[in-house]
DNA sequence: GAATTTTTGTAGCTATTGATATAAAATCAT
DNA sequence: ATGATTTTATATCAATAGCTACAAAAATTC
C-alpha cells in the first residue's frame, strides 16, 4: 500500500498513514458531510467556513486530508455517484429491456431527489452550472458526468435496437436526450419543492412517450404540429 | 411623472430626471448588458466588477441607477421575461389548442435557449438554484417565476378540459409538471452544448407523450412497468 | 453668472473568500 | 526516553466580494 510511485502522488490526499500523530476525525464521514454541503449549496455556494463547520474540522485539516476545495468537491462527486445521491445508472439501465431500464432510472431518480433529510435534486445536474472562470474545471467535470450519462442512455437504446426491442429507425441520440432532459428537469422541480409523488408522475408521463418514440415511423412528422419560429436566428 | 408618493418611492431607482447633471449612459442598454452577464453567470457568479465592466459604468453609477446588485438582477429578470430570453408564455400558450400551445412553448424554448451570441439555457431556470443565505430573496423570486409558469401550464390544461379538448380525467397538475420538467431540462442540455436541432427533437419527443397523457384512461397504470424502489425512504 | 442638483471617477470601506505559517500536541520507530 | 513525523488549533495571509465617501464635473433654475 505505497503512496508514491516514481515520485508522483498516486492516491489523492490524506490517504497515507503511519508514523505521525493520528488523524482525529473520520475522513470518510467528513467527506460525506462535505458532500451534503456541496449538494445543498453547489460548488461555489459552499464556503470553506460552512464546509469545515459541517465536517467538524479546521481548514488545515481539510487541506491536509483533501488538498483543496476543488479536490474535495471532486471526491464528493465521486462518492455521490457511487453510493449516495442518484441511482446507479449502470445497474438500473441493465434491466432486461431498455424501456424498463429507463423507467427505473427515472423512478429511482424521483426517489433519490426527494430523500428526507437530504438536499433536493441531483448534485451532478445542479452542482455547478455557471462557469465563473474559477470553477471551470469543476464545471467541466460535472458536464462530463452528464455527457457520460447521456452516452449510457444512448448505448442502452442502441443495444435495444441490436436486440430487436425497438426498430433501427429510432433516433437513439434524440430519445436519450429527451429522457436525460426529463431527468435534469426533475432536479429543478425537486429544488422547487415538488413532492415525490409529483416526480414519479413526471417519470411515468415521460414513459408514456415511449411507444410513440420507438414506433417504426421516425424521421417524418405529422402535420398539424407545424410551427413557424418567431424569434429564430 | 412624479417619483415619490406619500414619501414612498414608486419607481425603482434612477428613473427620475431633471435638474442635475445628466446621466452619461443609456440605462436600458446598461440593464441589457447586465442581463447578459447574469444570464451567463447566474446571480452569485456575476460580480460587481464584471457587471460594471460590461455595462461600461462605475459602481456608484450602478447603485445610483439601480439601487443594488439584487435590485439590478430583479430588473434584469423582468426584462428577460418580457422581451429577451425565453418565449412569451401567455402569448404562446394562447394557441387554439393546449396541445399546440405547449408544443409551441417547447419549440420556442429550444430556439431561445440556443441563440447565437447569447448565453445558453434559461435565466429563470438556472439563474439562482442554490440558496446561500445571501441570495434568498433572489432564489425565491426565480422560484416564484417557475411556479407561475407551472400554474400557466396547468391552467391552460384545465381550460382544455373545459373546452372538451382533453377528458376531465387528465391529471392537469402532473401533465403540467411533466412539460415544465422537460422545459427546465432543456436548459441544462443547452448549457452542456446541445444543438438547437437536439432541443427541438426533445421538444417533439415530449409532445409524443401527449396522446397517452391525455387519453381517457388515467389513474390506472399498465402492468409490466412495475418497479420496486431499492433505496426508498 | 450664481446657486442648486445630480452624476461622474477615484479611492477606499468592511467583510469574506480560499488557503497557510506557525508552534504545540500526539503518535511511531528506535 | 528520544527523535522523527504528522495532525492539531490559532491566527493570519492576499485577494476579492458588495458597497460607499468624497470632490470634481455638468446640467437646470433662478
Amino acid at each position: 500500500m505505497q503512496v508514491r510511485e516514481k515520485g508522483r502522488i498516486v492516491k489523492p490526499h490524506g490517504t497515507r498513514r503511519g508514523r505521525g500523530r493520528p488523524r482525529a476525525f473520520d475522513r470518510a464521514a467528513a467527506l460525506a458531510k462535505a458532500m451534503d454541503v456541496f449538494w445543498a449549496k453547489g460548488y461555489d455556494g459552499a464556503s470553506l467556513a460552512e464546509l469545515t463547520d459541517a465536517m467538524g474540522i479546521n481548514p488545515p485539516s481539510l487541506y491536509a486530508a483533501f488538498g483543496s476545495k476543488e479536490a474535495l468537491f471532486l471526491e464528493a462527486v465521486r462518492i455521490y455517484s457511487a453510493r449516495e445521491g442518484g441511482p446507479d445508472w449502470d445497474a438500473v439501465l441493465d434491466a432486461s429491456s431498455a424501456r424498463e431500464g429507463i423507467a427505473r432510472l427515472l423512478e429511482e431518480s424521483a426517489i433519490a431527489f426527494t430523500q428526507r433529510g437530504k438536499p433536493r435534486g441531483c448534485m451532478i445536474a445542479l452542482g455547478a452550472l455557471h462557469d465563473t472562470g474559477e470553477n471551470t474545471s469543476v464545471c467541466a467535470k460535472l458536464r462530463a458526468c452528464r455527457a457520460e450519462n447521456l452516452a449510457k442512455l444512448r448505448q442502452r437504446l442502441e443495444r435495444a435496437v441490436a436486440e430487436g426491442e425497438i426498430p433501427g429507425t429510432v433516433d437513439c441520440d434524440a430519445v436519450a436526450s429527451f429522457y436525460l432532459s426529463v431527468q435534469h428537469g426533475m432536479s429543478i422541480l425537486a429544488r422547487d419543492g415538488a413532492s415525490r409523488t409529483t416526480l414519479l408522475a413526471v417519470a411515468r408521463a415521460a414513459m408514456d412517450a415511449w411507444t410513440s418514440l420507438t414506433s417504426p415511423r421516425t424521421g417524418e412528422h405529422d402535420a398539424g404540429a407545424d410551427v413557424r419560429p418567431k424569434r429564430g436566428r
